[in-house]
Formats: structure tokens, C-alpha cells, sequence
DNA sequence: ATGGATGCAAATGATTTGCAGAATG
DNA sequence: CATTCTGCAAATCATTTGCATCCAT
């Protein structure tokens, strides 16, 4: 099962730090990978806090900052909104369709962009870790709205 | 001149909205568009005060975000540091590649990705308007120190 | 003159941090 | 046991807003 390669990538992590686990980010990592992706600070917390009335908000985020460290998950930023976290290790990469209008996201993949920004990259002497590709625009719903 | 097909459409913008032309929104365009890109509000409080110490903070901020819906600027938003500016109109559109280490900014283009990206937005009913790729890694200088 | 624009200071909102006690390896 | 982790509350940091006044049209 991918979820449990998840876990392993991340206490592998947290071990080769020489740091511990804990209940709480235990059941951090539990609803983070169980979300279904760009999912928020506060989300989580509600999430954890229905299973655990007295985590803090405050271990949330000092755990998500673990999630990144370890490359399990990926910040998405946009707008004015909060910071939104989505899985990177067990799901395929994908990009955005984000509309401008209602906020809808649609992922998508295509390999030929996938396999050019490789191409990009090495073409500048740089070696590529991730990438994140947003386009911004109206979907099918919204498209003759604005 | 380039700049002035800018302004032109700032001001264009400012008077389809009712809006009106002011000595502090002059110079934060102007500072704006002197910029070599990837400006915060910050910088660009120091650059306007240096030419005008009267002008707030808030005035910055509250201009910025005219220069986003006029779609002279775009917001680049990384990590924790404060949001950075860039400009779309004057300037063909590019990408970037960041480095992980020591935090290069490096513009890049190319025309295959851009037609893709097209074709894809196109292939899920969606009317892209604009869009944003950036690819995370090491470049030259860092590649062998990480 | 009229309603948008500004400067200031205070407010906001998300995230971070200091600290004392709790828990892990 | 030594250290990391946690919850809490207070602190930060960037950005936004309320308000009285100013100024462009």
C-alpha cells in the first residue's frame, strides 16, 4: 500500500535527524495523507483535534515543516489565502488548472512538459528537484461568467 | 518605448474604474516598472520614499495590488519571505528556475512548453489567461555543495 | 463639490517562538 | 537521563483597514 511507503519515507526521515515520533505527528502525517490534497493548516488541525481535543496549533505547523523537510508534501500558495499543503511522495506530480473565477482546481499531467522541463533545466547547467507548473484562466462553468 | 505602452495601460485601467491619477501612484509605477523584476513592497517603499518621504506604507500595498488587476504585475509568492512583484507586461513572459541553496532566480523560456501548456488548457475546456512554472533544484554554482 | 486617495496608527491573520512541563529513545 | 516535543500564550511579520484629511476631476 502507497500510504504505508509514505510513513516509511517520513520516520526514515525523522530517524536519520535524530529526532522522535510522537502521537501527535503520528496523527499528523495520518491526515495529511489521507487528505485529498491542498489541504490547509487549519484543516489538518480540525481534522486532528476531532481524534485529539488537546493538540495545539502550534504542532501542526512545526509538523508540516517536517512534511516539507522530508519531501512528502509541497506548498501552494496563492492569493491571499492560507498556505495550502498538498502530497508529493505517494501521488503521480501534477499541475494546475486554477480558475479565476470560482477557485476551481483541475490537475493535470503531461508528460511532453514533463519531459521538456528536464530538458530546460539541464540546458542551464541546473539540476531539478521538483517543479510546480499553475496556469491561471476560467473553466468550462466559468468561461463565459467574466 | 516599452515603458510607455505600460503606463499607458495602468492609466488606461485607473480611468475604465473610476479611479484617478496621483502623484504617489505615478512614482510606484514608475518605480515599478524601472525594476528589474522580482521587487517587494518593501524595496519599493525605500525606492519611492527616497524620492518622496511623505508617502506611506500602506500606499505601496494598496497600488500593488492596482498593478495586479491592471495584469501589469504578477505576485510570486516562495517559501516564507515576502510576496515579490513582477512585471507581464513590458517583458515577454518567462519561467524560472530556483535554486534550492542559495536561492538564484534564473529566467528561462521556451516556446515548446508554452504551446503545451496551451494545448493543455485547451484539452480540459479551460481558457488559460496566464500562468506560472517554476522548477526547484541546484544550479551551477550549488550543484556539488549539497 | 464630491468621492477617491493618502498617511498614520491600529487591526488583522497566518505563522512562529519562548518557556516550562511532558514524553521519547 | 538527556533531549526532543508539546501546549499555551505571547510575539512576529507581512499586509490590510478605519479614519480624518487631502486632492484630483
Amino acid at each position: 500500500m502507497i500510504k504505508k511507503e509514505a510513513r516509511k519515507r517520513f520516520f526514515d526521515y525523522i530517524k536519520k535527524q535524530g529526532l522522535r515520533n510522537t502521537r501527535q505527528r503520528e496523527e499528523i502525517l495520518e491526515v495529511f495523507l489521507s487528505s485529498g490534497g491542498h489541504i490547509t493548516a487549519d484543516e489538518i488541525f480540525e481534522k486532528v483535534k476531532a481524534r485529539d481535543s488537546s493538540i495545539g496549533y502550534a504542532t501542526i505547523h512545526r509538523n508540516l515543516a517536517l512534511l516539507l523537510d522530508s519531501g512528502l508534501a509541497e506548498e501552494i500558495k496563492i492569493g491571499k489565502g492560507k498556505t495550502r499543503y498538498e502530497q508529493m511522495h505517494m501521488r503521480q506530480h501534477h499541475d494546475h488548472l486554477i480558475c479565476l473565477k470560482c477557485g476551481k482546481f483541475i490537475e493535470v499531467r503531461d508528460e511532453n512538459i514533463e519531459r521538456l522541463q528536464e530538458k530546460l533545466a539541464e540546458e542551464n547547467d541546473f539540476k531539478p528537484v521538483r517543479h510546480k507548473l499553475e496556469i491561471y484562466g476560467y473553466c468550462k462553468k466559468c468561461i463565459n461568467k467574466h
